[in-house]
RNA sequence: GCGCUCGUAGCUCAGUUGGAUAGAGCAGCGGACUUCUAAUCCGCAGGUCGCAGGUUCGAGUCCUGCCGGGCGCGCCA
């Protein structure tokens, strides 16, 4: 697709006698509205402003000069209006794209754009001692699918699991765990138990200053390593993540690193020191130490408090200096939810200041909120219990089918019904665009019908049903001619936009761009499904739609793939 | 109070960076399985793009104001 659309900006350009330079139109081509008019379209408004011509005119007259060119590429333009409209030579269109996909097969999508470079990408990030609900879901399953789009597009990932493992609110769980110590509990259920001392602690702490201090001197012992503070910190944090790592399992996720906040224990106090050697430390009204950002216009940015401890701004701070010293990134991305924008913004900003001018590369990939999702007030959904609901919904589905004879029982496995569960979740999660805030809803999540993971899945599962049931191998090339019918010619547009998808779903770290690709191949294949047959279609025809067939199977697997849903074979 | 953000069909959302007649899915109604999986497809119905101004050849998209929701705002993370 791209080599045509140079193609045609090289000749839009030449034809207007160079008013115009070629990337300009490349930028300006765009899809018609229906397919009667084409298949690419170019806006002659922006020349209208150039030449001082009405852009109907100027499209008459382009039309004109471009028609008596013929081209391998391109059997038809015409002017509608102020739009040219461009119509592909369907055997090229078929020629380029399939071929394309054959070659690169599991690479296609992808592109070298990030060959040497790296991206830092901080995400999951659950907090230890808290149970991970579906708010989490979110971050885990965008940022997963951004450090595989980043690889398909050349770059080295490096997915880092910040985990919330330090702060005062687990000094909260300490104080409350060593007054009555119920060591089996803590080792059956690690999460439930220590969610249960932080929140009857959390309510005492609201009333009681004395709390809040035992909470804070716990808190303290830990900075300062003392060795009861420190074991038992380890082990409630060996056993949550135990936990975590049985849900990352199911969801196919593992990271690079963990590197908790913990991690940057050791790391705080040179941090503190640069500040304030780039002389913005200041003292706060009872000796906290601050970065006043009032000529940003935010609020401070609290590094110190007034007991000494550090706080959460003062480990991002040591933790975007050691990822900046240790790997160079081109990018650090930064998958936490919207509510934390600020903290964001102040971060970058003090690191501005302080001269760090790699700062500019830091991004907040920021996601809607998920609503209603409070711990303490116990409404939090947890997401084992939503993953198993998933699990459990497609059992059924899977059983009808067996009963029905469209599914041989050998494969009605446990593992299939998982895979389609977790397929729901995740492209439910990963449809819609990251900004939005969303309301958890059961029946949406467990929904699959309409535009779900289970319909790109079972999409895919039909496909490689025809291609096994066919019982001749895909052909290296084919009569491209005969691929010209309407669906057919949707299908192929289709399939030639993925790469596309790819680039920008990097570009602007938005997942959802290629879940909605993969929708719109799916539809499209879906009415090519219901309207042609691939098998028994004639020799040649035949060979030439087992070809297309699979390019749908080999982009289907490859979006999937990328988006962390698992293409399946059957259904 | 200040800041950020969102408002499109009954519900959940797209809308290609300002362009052609505002599109999908769900839910509703009506159709299509002796034929490659009906977790599919086709059709019908459903809209004052929150409201009011402004910018211009052209605004769902940009600017201002208002209304309504969400989130945030120095010792939580």
């Amino acid at each position: 697709m791209k080599k045509f659309k140079q193609e045609l900006a090289r000749r839009v350009a030449e034809a207007a006698g160079r008013q115009i330079d070629p990337a300009e139109v490349l930028s300006l081509l765009e899809a018609p509205p229906e397919p009667e008019m084409g298949d690419l379209a170019f806006p002659c408004f922006t020349l209208s402003k150039k030449l001082k011509q009405s852009p109907a005119k100027i499209a008459g007259e382009l039309a004109g000069k471009l028609k008596a060119e013929v081209s391998t590429s391109f059997k038809q333009v015409e002017a509608k209006g102020p739009y040219l409209n461009f119509f592909f030579a369907e055997a090229a269109l078929a020629r380029e794209t399939l071929t394309d996909i054959r070659h690169q097969a599991d690479r296609f999508g992808g592109s070298e754009e990030g060959q040497g470079q790296t991206v830092v990408i901080d995400y999951s990030s659950p907090n230890i001692a808290k149970p991970f609900h579906i708010g989490h879901l979110r971050s885990t399953v965008i940022g997963a699918a951004l450090c595989r789009i980043y690889a398909a597009l050349g770059y080295q990932p490096i997915g880092i699991n910040h985990l919330g493992d330090w702060g005062t609110q687990f000094g909260m769980v300490m104080a409350a765990y060593s007054e009555s110590p119920d060591e089996a509990e803590l080792e059956e259920h690690p999460i439930r138990y220590s969610l249960k001392l932080y929140t009857e602690f959390n309510r005492r702490a609201e009333a009681e200053e004395a709390a809040r201090e035992q909470a804070r001197q716990w808190f303290r012992r830990l900075e300062a390593g003392d060795p009861e503070a420190t074991a038992l910190w380890q082990k409630f944090r060996d056993l949550s993540l135990q936990e975590f790592q049985r849900i990352y399992t199911r969801l196919g996720i593992s990271f690079d690193h963990y590197m908790g906040e913990s991690f940057y224990n050791d790391k705080m106090e040179d941090a503190i020191t640069r500040v304030e050697k780039a002389g913005l430390m200041e003292k706060g009204e009872d000796g906290a130490e601050l970065v006043r950002l009032e000529e940003e216009k935010m609020p401070p940015l609290l590094l110190r408090k007034s007991d000494g401890a550090t706080l959460y701004a003062t480990r991002d701070l040591a933790a975007a200096i050691f990822r900046w010293e240790r790997y160079h990134p081109a990018r650090i991305l930064y998958v936490v939810g919207t509510p934390q924008e600020l903290h964001f913004r102040q971060l970058i900003r003090v690191l501005e200041k302080m001269g760090c001018d790699w700062a500019q590369n830091l991004v907040h990939v920021k996601f809607g909120h998920v609503q209603g999702m409070s711990t303490r007030r116990g409404t939090a959904v947890f997401l084992e219990d939503v993953l198993d609901e998933a699990a459990a919904r497609a059992r059924e589905k899977i059983a009808e089918n067996v009963k029905a004879g469209k599914l041989d029982p050998a494969s009605a496995t446990e593992e299939l019904a998982e895979a389609i569960g977790i397929g729901a979740l995740i492209a439910q999660d990963l449809k819609n665009r990251r900004e939005r805030d969303v309301v958890f809803d059961w029946d949406q999540a467990l929904n699959f019908d309409g535009e779900t993971g289970p319909y790109l899945q079972y999409t895919h599962a039909r496909i490689c049903g025809i291609l096994r049931k066919s019982g001749k191998p895909v052909p290296e090339k084919a009569d491209f001619g005969l691929l010209s019918e309407p669906e057919t010619r949707e299908l192929l547009k289709a399939l030639a936009r993925f790469p596309e998808a790819v680039e920008r779903a990097g570009q602007e770290n938005e997942p959802s761009l290629i879940t909605d690709c993969l929708f719109e191949l799916t539809k499209v294949f879906n009415v090519f499904y219901n309207t042609h047959r691939v098998i028994g279609s004639g020799r040649s025809l035949e060979e030439a739609r087992l070809l297309l067939v699979d390019s749908v199977r080999q982009v289907l697997k490859n979006g999937l793939t990328l988006l962390g849903i698992q293409p399946l074979e059957k259904m």
